[in-house]
This record gives C-alpha cells, sequence and structure tokens, in this order.
RNA sequence: GGGCGAUUAGCUCAGUCGGCUAGAGCACCUGCCUUACAAGCAGGGGGUCACUGGUUCGAGUCCAGUAUCGCCCA
C-alpha cells in the first residue's frame, strides 16, 4: 500500500532519504584496478579555497560535474569525481590575519615579532590558519553533500596534506634536478600588504582616476638653448614617491633639445643626489595634438627609477644606472633597504611614511618650493593585488623561478624539439608541452573560443616565479649555506651554486622527498631552509595526480590517469588549466584531461559579480533551504548555455524559520517543475497498484500509447547526444517539455478514463510505469534527490518496468546506479506524431472557443468539423481523445460536412471545426475576423514572394514548393473563413 | 593598446544550415479549487530582434561600422 503523500512537494525529507540511500549503497566510490582508464571517467574537483564557504558561483559549477558523473555513471563507466580543498596560500593567511585582528586578538605582526626573537611565532600563527581551514573544509564538504555532489569522499584531498605535500616534493625536486628552477633577482609584483610577491595574473588591472604631476629639477649648471638659458627641467609622474630613487633623467636621442643636455647633471630636489641626464630610444616625445596618451601628457623627461618601475629597470640595463630601492616591503617610505644617501632633512622627513602619504608630502613640498608646475587629469589602468585589492609595488627582489620556456632536453624524444611553429616556445620546453596537445586537437576546449585564451597565454609566457613571502603553504625544500657541498656527498641531493652580492658562493640544494636524513645531515652543516613556500598554483597543478598518489605506483594512477574532463570558469584558464596540463605532461607524460568546459559567470540581476561587499551573494544552502536543493541545481542547468555570463536577480525572502535571506525568484523555475514531477508520480503510484506485466499486450496499445513511445524515444536520444556535448540547457529543456507538456498535458489526461477500464487498464499502467520510469532516468542527474525518491516508490509498487515483447527497463535498487534509457528506436514514429498533432490542434481550436464564449468546462458540448476523407478518418478514430480533453460529448468529422446553423467556427490548417449552439454573432464576428486578418497577413507575405521572379529562380526548389503549398492553404482558408462571416451576416 | 562576448517581450533567456505569421519560463489580463498538481489547468495581450549600412530572391541569423555594457590579456 502506498502511504499517502503530500500534494506539495516538500524537499526536506526527500532529500535527507536519498542521501542514506547513496551512502548505504557507497555508490560514490570508484575502485581502482583497471590497467587502462578506458572505462572509468573521472573528474577532479577544483578545489575550492578554505577562505570561505561555497558561493553560488560552486554551486553551479559542481553542479554540472555532478550532472557530468551521474550521467556517465547510469552508462556504466567506472566514475570517479575527485573531491578536495585548495589552501590557497595568501588568501587564506590574509583572511585569517583580518580576522585575529577583527576579534583583537595577536595576528600576523605580532606573530612575526614573536618569530624573529626566536620564538615560535611561524607556527603559532599557522595554528590559527589550520584551524580555520579545517572549520570551513568541513563546511565546504557539507555544502557540496547537500547539494547532491556524487564525489568519492574517501579520497577526499587537501593540497596540503600528506599525499599532495609528497607530490609538490617530488615534482620541485624534479624541476630542480632538470635545471627548471633558479634563483633570479627582479622586479616583482609587490603586495604590501600581505606582503607577497605576486604572479602576473593575480595582478588586476584597475582603471583609476589619477594625476600626472609635472615636477621641476633644477639643472646644476644652467644651459641654453634656442638663445633661452634654462635652469630646470620638467619631468611628468604618476607616482611622485618614486622620485626619491630616481637616478637618471632620461630623453630620446632625437629630441632637439637633446644635444644641449645629455651629458649634463640634475640635482635631485630633496633627497640632492646629482643624476645624470642620458639618452634612451624608449622616452616618448611630446605631442600634445597627439591621439597617444603617452605623448600627450610627455614632456620629453623621464624620470628613471629603476628600483619602482620595470621600464625603468630595463633602461637602468641598458645605461648601468644605479638601482636605489626606497621603500620597505611594507610600502613606507625607508632608508633600509638600499637607500643610502637619504641625510638631507627633507628626505628624513618622509621615512617610514605610507606611499601614499609620502605622495602627497612630496607634492606638496614641490607646491612650497614652487616647483611644481602643473597637475593634470589622467585616467590610466593601474595593478592591483587580487587579494587585498591594493596597488601593486613594482619590486626589487630575490625569488624562485620556473623557466617555462627552456629546453628539457630528455624530453625531447617524446615531445620533438625545437620551436613551435609561428612563436618562440620550443616543443620540450614546459610551455611548449602544454600547448601541443591544443594544437594537435587532443585537448579540447567547450565552448571553443577559450582555445585562445588559453594559446595566447602559453605562447606569450614569462618565466613563473613561485616564491611567496607566506607561512601558510609548501615550504621550498631548499637548503642554502656558504658551505662547498657537492651533489655526491648526501643521497637524493641536488646543488645549484650561484655568487651573491657580496660575492661569496651560495649553495642552494634541494632535497628529493621522504629524505629527513639529508635533510638533518644539512642542518648539522650550518644550512637552513628557505622560509618562502611555493606559490598557491605550484600544486594546483599537480591536482591531477597529486590526489591520485603520484609519484608512487600505485593502480589509481592506471585506472583514473588521464582523467576526461575539467569543469571550470574562464578566470581561471590561465592561472591553472595551462599548469595542470604543463605538469601532467611533464611528470606522468599525458595530459590530465581531453576536455575543458568553460561555464558562465553568475551576476545578479543588474550584471554585477556577486560579492559579499555589494552583499548580493546567494549562498546554496539559503537557496536549499528556500527552494530545496533539486530546485536550485535544475535552475542553474536551465541557466546553462554557450553564454559567458548569466544574470540571477537577487531578492530577500522570508524563510519558514523567520530568518530574512538573500535568495533568487528564479529558483521557483526549478521548484515548480519539481513540484510537477511530484504530482505526476503521485498520480502514477495512485493509479499502479495491481499493475501486471504479463498483461501487456503490445497489439492493443492505442495511438496514444505509441505516439508517447515515439516521443520518449525521441528526447532519450536527443537528452544522450547534448549531455555528450556538454549542453546543459537543452538536453534538460527537451525532457521538461516531453515531461510536462507531452506526457502530463496530454498522455496522462487521457490515461484517466482508461484506467478505469479493465481492457485498457494493463496497456495504460505499464505504458505509464515504464515512460515514467524513463523520465525519472533521464532526469536523475540534474535532480538527483527528486528521482531518487520516485524510483524507490515505484520501486515499491512496480518493481517490474517493461513493456512485454518491446522493452524492457531493468530493474536497480536505485536510481543513481540504473542503467541510462535508450530509445526504443522501432517506436519512433512520424506519422504517429503527426496524427496526435492534428488531434491536439482540433482540441486546441475548441478550448479557444469555448474560452472565448466563457463556457464553463462542465458543459459538454457537441462538434464537428469538415476535413480531407484522410483526416477525418484520424479525427473519428480518436474522436475519444479529442472528446474528452476538449469537453465534448460528441464529435464527428467528414469531407462533406456542412457547418450547422448557431455554430461557432474555427479554421485549423486544412480543419474546419464548428462547435454547435453556441453561437454570439457579435463574439464570432469579432473572432473570425481576427482570424482572417492573420490569414490575409500570411497569404500577402507568400504571394509577395511567389511574385518575385527572383525567388522562383534563385530560392531553392523546395523552398518555392513549400511556399506554394503554403498559399493554397492560406487561399482555402481565406475562402472558408469569409464564407463563415457571411453566414454570421445572413 | 590587443582579444573575447553581450544587446531578441516588463524580467531572465532560447532561437540549429539564412527560409512558414520570432519562441519558452516568470510577470500581466480573463476564466477555472475539472477527484496528480492553484508551486496547477485552459485561454489571451505583449517584440522597429541596440543602431547604421552592406551581401542575398530572402537577414534576429552572414559581413562592415557605430553605441552601450561586461570580461580576459598587456
Amino acid at each position: 500500500m502506498t502511504e499517502q503523500l503530500s500534494t506539495v512537494y516538500e524537499p526536506v525529507s526527500i532529500e535527507a532519504t536519498a542521501i542514506e540511500i547513496w551512502k548505504k549503497g557507497n555508490y560514490f566510490h570508484a575502485e581502482a584496478g583497471a590497467e587502462t582508464s578506458e572505462n572509468s571517467y573521472t573528474i577532479v574537483i577544483p578545489p575550492p579555497n578554505v577562505t570561505a564557504a561555497l558561493h553560488l558561483g560552486h554551486a553551479l559549477n559542481n553542479t554540472l560535474q555532478d550532472i557530468l558523473i551521474r550521467f556517465k555513471r547510469m552508462q556504466g563507466l567506472n566514475t570517479l569525481w575527485m573531491p578536495g580543498t585548495d589552501h590557497a596560500g595568501i588568501a587564506t593567511q590574509t583572511i585569517v590575519d583580518k580576522s585575529l585582528r577583527s576579534e583583537g586578538k595577536p595576528s600576523l605582526v605580532d606573530y612575526r615579532k614573536i618569530e624573529e626573537e626566536g620564538g615560535n611565532g611561524r607556527q603559532e600563527f599557522i595554528r590559527h590558519v589550520q584551524n580555520w581551514k579545517d572549520e570551513f573544509e568541513t563546511r565546504i564538504i557539507g555544502q557540496l553533500k547537500s547539494m547532491g555532489c556524487s564525489c568519492d569522499w574517501e579520497r577526499t584531498r587537501f593540497t596540503m596534506d600528506d599525499m599532495c605535500a609528497k607530490a609538490v616534493r617530488a615534482n620541485f625536486f624534479k624541476l630542480f634536478s632538470d635545471g627548471l628552477i633558479y634563483r633570479g633577482k627582479r622586479l616583482v609584483n609587490w603586495d604590501p600588504a600581505t606582503q607577497t610577491v605576486l604572479a602576473d595574473d593575480e595582478v588586476e588591472h584597475v582603471n583609476v582616476r589619477g594625476f600626472f604631476w609635472y615636477l621641476q629639477y633644477p639643472l646644476v649648471e644652467p644651459v641654453e638653448i634656442d638663445g633661452k638659458t634654462i635652469d630646470t627641467i620638467t619631468v611628468a609622474t604618476t607616482r611622485p614617491e618614486t622620485m626619491l630613487g630616481d637616478t637618471a633623467i632620461a630623453m630620446n636621442p632625437s629630441d632637439p633639445r637633446a644635444a644641449a643636455l645629455v651629458g649634463k647633471q640634475v640635482r635631485l630636489p630633496i633627497v640632492g643626489r646629482l643624476i645624470p641626464i642620458i639618452a634612451d630610444e624608449h622616452v616618448v616625445l611630446p605631442n600634445p595634438e597627439s591621439d597617444d596618451e603617452k605623448a600627450k601628457f610627455s614632456t620629453g623627461f623621464l624620470k628613471v627609477t629603476p628600483a619602482h618601475d620595470p621600464d625603468d629597470y630595463a633602461i637602468g640595463q641598458r645605461h648601468d644606472l644605479d638601482i636605489i630601492n626606497v621603500m620597505a616591503p611594507d610600502g613606507s617610505i625607508s632608508d633600509k633597504y638600499g637607500w643610502e644617501d637619504s641625510a638631507e632633512p627633507e628626505a628624513q622627513a618622509l621615512l617610514s611614511m605610507d606611499r601614499f602619504e609620502a605622495r602627497e608630502a612630496i607634492v606638496e613640498w614641490f607646491r612650497i618650493e614652487k616647483l611644481l608646475e602643473e597637475i593634470r587629469d589622467y585616467e590610466h589602468e593601474v595593478g592591483h593585488s587580487y587579494r587585498s585589492h591594493v596597488p601593486i609595488e613594482p619590486y626589487l627582489s630575490d625569488q624562485w623561478y620556473v623557466a617555462v620556456k627552456k629546453e628539457i632536453p630528455h624530453l625531447a624524444d617524446k615531445f620533438g624539439e625545437g620551436m613551435i611553429e609561428g612563436t618562440d616556445v620550443p616543443a620540450n620546453s614546459l610551455a611548449g608541452i602544454a600547448l601541443k596537445p591544443l594544437n594537435e586537437g587532443k585537448l579540447k576546449f567547450t565552448p571553443e573560443r577559450y582555445a585562445a585564451t588559453y594559446k595566447n597565454w602559453l605562447e606569450n609566457l614569462r618565466d613563473w616565479p613561485i616564491s611567496r613571502q607566506l607561512w601558510w603553504g609548501h615550504q621550498i625544500p631548499i637548503w642554502s649555506s656558504t658551505t662547498e657541498i657537492k651533489a655526491d656527498e648526501i643521497d637524493g641531493i641536488e646543488v645549484q651554486q650561484k655568487i651573491d652580492e657580496e660575492d661569496q658562493t651560495v649553495y642552494y640544494v634541494c632535497v628529493s622527498p621522504d629524505n629527513i636524513e639529508a635533510e638533518k645531515t644539512l642542518e648539522a652543516k650550518g644550512f637552513t631552509r628557505d622560509e618562502d613556500v611555493l606559490d598557491t598554483w605550484f600544486s594546483s597543478a599537480l591536482w591531477p595526480f597529486s590526489t591520485l598518489g603520484w609519484p608512487d605506483d600505485v593502480p589509481e594512477m592506471k585506472s583514473f590517469y588521464p582523467g576526461d574532463v575539467l569543469c571550470t570558469a574562464r578566470e581561471i584558464i590561465t592561472l591553472w588549466v595551462s599548469r595542470m596540463v604543463m605538469m601532467g605532461q611533464y611528470c606522468v607524460g599525458d595530459i590530465p584531461f581531453k576536455d575543458v568546459y568553460i561555464h558562465a559567470m553568475i551576476q545578479d540581476g543588474k550584471g554585477r559579480k556577486m560579492s559579499k561587499s555589494l552583499g548580493n551573494g546567494i549562498d546554496p544552502l539559503v537557496a536549499i533551504d528556500s527552494h530545496g536543493a533539486d530546485a536550485m541545481r535544475f535552475t542553474l542547468a536551465n541557466m546553462t548555455t554557450d553564454t559567458q555570463d548569466v544574470r540571477m536577480p537577487v531578492a530577500p525572502m522570508e524563510l519558514p524559520d523567520g530568518r530574512t535571506v538573500n535568495t533568487s525568484p528564479k529558483f521557483d523555475v526549478g521548484r515548480n517543475f519539481c513540484n510537477k514531477l511530484w504530482n505526476a508520480s503521485r498520480f502514477a503510484m495512485m493509479n499502479l497498484e495491481g499493475i501486471e506485466p504479463d498483461k501487456f499486450d503490445a497489439s492493443k496499445m492505442t495511438v496514444a500509447d505509441k505516439w508517447i513511445l515515439s516521443r520518449l524515444s525521441g528526447t532519450i536520444k536527443e537528452t544522450t547526444a547534448l549531455l555528450g556535448e556538454f549542453k546543459f540547457n537543452e538536453p534538460l529543456n527537451a525532457v521538461y517539455k516531453f515531461f510536462w507538456n507531452d506526457l502530463c498535458d496530454w498522455y496522462l489526461e487521457w490515461a484517466k478514463p482508461r484506467m478505469q477500464n479493465d481492457q485498457q487498464k494493463p496497456i495504460a499502467q505499464n505504458i505509464l510505469a515504464y515512460v515514467l520510469d524513463q523520465t525519472l532516468r533521464l532526469l536523475h542527474p540534474f535532480i538527483p534527490f527528486i528521482t531518487e525518491g520516485m524510483f524507490q516508490k515505484l520501486n515499491e509498487i512496480a518493481p517490474v518496468r517493461k513493456l512485454k515483447g518491446i522493452a524492457d527497463a531493468g530493474q536497480s535498487e536505485a536510481i543513481i546506479v540504473a542503467k541510462w534509457p535508450t530509445a526504443l528506436e522501432d517506436y519512433i514514429c512520424e506519422k504517429t506524431e503527426a496524427d496526435i498533432a492534428v488531434i491536439q490542434n482540433a482540441i486546441k481550436s475548441i478550448r479557444e472557443v469555448r474560452s472565448q464564449y466563457n463556457i464553463p468546462p462542465k458543459i459538454r458540448l457537441k462538434a464537428s468539423a469538415k476535413a480531407p476523407a484522410a483526416t477525418s478518418e484520424i479525427l473519428n478514430t480518436n474522436s475519444d481523445l479529442i472528446c474528452r480533453l476538449a469537453g465534448l460529448e460528441d464529435f464527428t468529422s467528414g469531407d462533406q460536412m456542412e457547418k450547422p446553423s448557431k455554430a461557432a467556427s474555427a479554421i485549423i490548417d486544412e480543419i474546419q471545426i464548428f462547435v454547435h449552439d453556441v453561437i454570439d454573432p457579435e463574439a464570432e464576428r469579432k473572432r473570425l475576423e481576427k482570424q482572417k486578418e492573420q490569414i490575409v497577413k500570411g497569404l500577402r507575405g507568400t504571394e509577395g514572394k511567389l511574385n518575385n521572379e527572383n525567388f522562383i529562380s534563385r530560392a531553392k526548389p523546395e523552398v518555392v514548393e513549400q511556399a506554394r503549398i503554403k498559399l493554397k492553404e492560406f487561399q482555402d482558408q481565406l475562402t472558408a473563413i469569409e464564407k463563415h462571416i457571411a453566414e454570421i451576416e445572413d
């Protein structure tokens, strides 16, 4: 017996039940053992950062992955979805520090002090970060589980756990041994807030309204040009504070004033430093009329600050200029980091000012001294830290780099050598081995346009700075000392040497993983470990195989590598996707996935990014509370087309528990669908009791039965094909239309009377059970909870779903592992679908009349139709279908049928329908005139085409033929409707 | 500066190879608590497909330009 089911879908209990079933069956787990990855389907999760809980973008990302995973699991593949989280070095460290500060607890500054004083500041701070990580890891995994993500939770990894750490050490050692890791002094992108270096792609370019300040520098000796005595030159700068580190003034050699000035000196204001005027082609000649911004604002004189600007650094290299760094790592003015001539009181006054404070003070100084010539508004892009959002400071420092365009000789056999055509990227360099699979078509992007982003990035890639001045991360496994050491002194080490600024030879030793002995030996010799940690992306790059157990020889690597698809957002293509391919090729010798699917970014209703600061974000758990997990997933999948942004209007809503939360009315779409599915299933349960599969007789199927099987089969084919192409909206829409507009709107309604008929009941019951079963399976990847719930109920009431002699759905204890539907090819029938369409059109036109005449549903009417013999035959044999859904007690069609008096008429294609005894002359005339207008409109259009000689002669013959048929139809319809109108007037 | 994308109903979006009178959901209007579903059913109104030009027998769709918005890269 069926327990009473609520008339309204209530997600909470159904979600709990499904989670229980899946857990008990251990269905999410994938067993390793296969020798190849051929019959497996593997996705690695883009590991969410442990900085914060998941937002709606994550919900979208993971819903799509789960759809693919569940689809492939049902298709019988050994399916692994590898879950985990990312330590997100800089982001997490920053947020934990901020949280400590806001709670008034000791924060990073304090722990740094403790560390400097010989205490355990680093460890103590890390403990806080670890706690944060534990809390958010738990929350994130909980969120994923609530969304129904069928990840193999037993394998959950973290980018800093032992397994991942081992891979990081192994890869680092390999790179070091191959000579791909080197130490270099460079101008880096420095984030003064978090005090670490950032990679180019971690810098966001933000348009900023600023100024060009025109500062006068006095010449040591006046110069005469064109009879005029000049005693100052003017430089234009957007960053006046850097002038403290100026070591030259550059001008373009073709500047007419250059002859008189190059070689002379200026006295740097405030500092008093004497600096030369040099000639360099880089300097843009002034031209106020130019469209080029640089020329428009240029004075022809460029202050050169090698320590604080990349272009100036290059000029400095060319002219062998001094490099004077005037800032501390926190961005304040300081004479402790390379600035030695700061004795002047004006200069002393600036020390320890923040860079922006110093900017104001310096401008003010120039103003007072009457050396500030002009201030002009200037809008330009300024690099900002993607984490702390403060402007980046170009900063000179020592960092570890990975050489990305260096040839790796031992990879030449596998990947070839020489430049990849049209680039300066060697085929056997790290960039090259990532680029090749794309060029060779082995790596595919969907939508295709994103391949360009990937390609462009790799072709223009610069060496990758991997050291970060942080505490939270993988500490760099390099020990250094000036003590001489050779690689063969200790097992499992590699050594590089470098001459430092004091002309001493420094030995850098990299230690292989799991080699504690070597580390101890080194430390005993006085070697100290590099304090910095690795860029987070260094460990993320290994994620597709570090999670499987590389570098160890484990069965997981054979069974699940290479994986199948990576599903992510476009902002991550360069940062992460490219590096995973690079390292997959380098470490394992194969790409980590064949497909990269890039999904949309979710914006709010106004097209803005969702963010905490705007308060326009939606928490997936809130969406689940307000609408249910299936509803959320349905809506997210339904929005997923190939566009790059989707909008999600955000509105506050009060939950039953009294909380007012941000959610989106768009989730209604999903909830409504689930409610419909719930009720349709409920209807089925009420009618399937006592079902006997053996009583099914295919020869007794009605047109409606054959039609629903045809439509189902078409839908199965379409859905399966589309999911295989990474489409989400289209397959979901196909099932939606089948379920709602075919099954519910028509088939179920037609089935109702048959359930009261002993002859028909077994046929209708078995078809209903089968079709519902298959529909649930098609919907399962999208809305897993409710489909599991309904499938279980179906298993109780109708355990065997088959159509004797035609099809067998196959039994399964749970839908999650049920066999994916296959189409009944023999039952795809165009004729049946066309016949039903004729019947549906007849019904619709009768309903239209009913509605316009305001005839209550309970009143049964009589109707007749005039239609060609063949059509009449279809209508007459199915008059019961028409009567049932049009509210008729009698319906007959014939090719000689005449319109009775006092009947309303309607025209649909070649059929004239007469609804008896309802005539209201005024209303009827109005209605028919309106329809006539439409017919005339169509007729005119078609006539116009056919009267055009060019159309006849140039359009495809079948198009012309179609137009002719259409014209005839319009003409017939017009004749008929005019006749009907005339008859009213009689 | 280079590149990518968007602009279709009040809102959110589909629209395949250029070809019937441009579609869906939500919202709106009318009528229905018709024994699965009012989160529903039946019917209806609502569009200068951003703008300008071009190609074509034919353009929402292809091409060029303009405008507005968004994103990526330097």
